[in-house]
DNA sequence: AATTTAATGTTAGCAGTGTAAACATGATAA
DNA sequence: TTATCATGTTTACACTGCTAACATTAAATT
């Protein structure tokens, strides 16, 4: 006895809509078997989502506030640089733990963020901590804070790209770029890492 | 008075795909609408490539093809640091100028590169250089020159992926992850950067 | 040179997609 | 109570990747 109207359709779908795009990556999610998902008929989403491009928007702007209090630093105590490399190591450990959804924060699935003011806000709200962080390390000049920001996001950033790219099952050079051990040591070592990487930016 | 059998079809549809791929996007490409665009019938390419993948796979090694040459260092030549600050800058340059190539290149369009040797080889070749680069420049240990390769090689990248994310039109904030004016600093000041960063690299 | 074979092309068709238009239902506001 | 509007359904269109069955012709074999 369900009644014509859902009642909760639309954060249903998010909810169905992130699970699956973890699971499977985006590109495998339909907005039709999403609707199926939920007991729904084909076109009913589109009352909650323009097109296909607004509910990975959705999907990103969970991304982001997840990977956002994953990296959180409380600005209000004393900031030190310890916190930065376990908040550094949480960044790594989430863009790799939910890769998929990763790849749909910071690839080109969504275009232009502006057009989801929610997905822009909670990409910032990442930002805005990390400059909030840098700012209370050491007193720099906004613009040295900024490129320090940029600098640190690069590096994990980037860490998290390669290191999918390298870890894969199987011998050095088999499966991917550059030999896999060497990604089993970084991933093994990643404070150290971070903490040479942190080291010269803060001293600089 | 075309002759029934093309003669180069596979090269035709692999270049006509690279610049497709580039100008709109490796999503908007569709294998039918590539058809057209050689005047072949909508599943002739399926006689060379299997999959909408191995298509994708074609375009990847050939952006890896392209990048390794941007980058390559002539390890013949005594190799200083200025030689991998200038690799790293066109490496950047070519990841902000061949952008959507670069996604295809690292995205997850083609999953297991090891299913496509020629990619492979290709994408290894780049690892390859860099490695015999760092070898030179200093006399670490092969799991320090591996690691500080890696270390590079995600710096490059993660510019490469937060510039694109930060460089788009519009006031500070408005658009995208952080203050583009940042981004521009950075895209400005590329030399010093990367002579910072390769810097830390050489000396730890 | 004749014939077989294999590579490369075509046509037709399936199952699935994003999305728009027209219509149905029912919760909420007037 | 009634009108409105958000939210649901049905139907339909143009497109997609891909397979199977068949056509053509270049290359290999006899």
């Amino acid at each position: 006895m369900k009644s014509y109207h859902h009642g909760n359709l639309k954060q249903e779908l998010i909810d169905c809509a992130c699970k699956l795009c973890e699971r499977d990556g985006y590109t495998k999610l339909s907005i039709r078997s999403l609707a199926k998902e939920s007991g729904v008929s084909q076109t009913a989403p589109y009352r909650h989502f323009k097109t296909k491009e607004a509910l990975y928007a959705s999907v990103a702007t969970d991304g982001f506030k997840k990977l956002s209090k994953a990296c959180h630093i409380d600005t209000n105590k004393k900031v030190l640089k310890k916190h930065l490399i376990e908040k550094g190591r949480n960044y790594i450990e989430f863009g790799l733990n939910y890769a998929n959804t990763y790849d749909l924060m910071f690839g080109t699935a969504v275009g232009n963020f502006a057009e989801y003011p929610e997905l822009l806000e909670s990409a910032n709200m990442t930002y805005e901590n990390m400059r909030l962080s840098f700012a209370q390390l050491a007193d720099d000049d906004d613009d040295t804070i900024a490129l320090k920001c940029i600098t640190l996001w690069s590096m994990v950033h980037g860490l998290v790209g390669i290191l999918r790219k390298v870890q894969v099952v199987g011998d050095d050079f088999e499966d991917g770029i550059g030999p896999i051990s060497t990604a089993s040591v970084i991933a093994d070592n990643l404070e150290d890492h971070l903490d040479r990487v942190l080291t010269g930016l803060i001293q600089s």
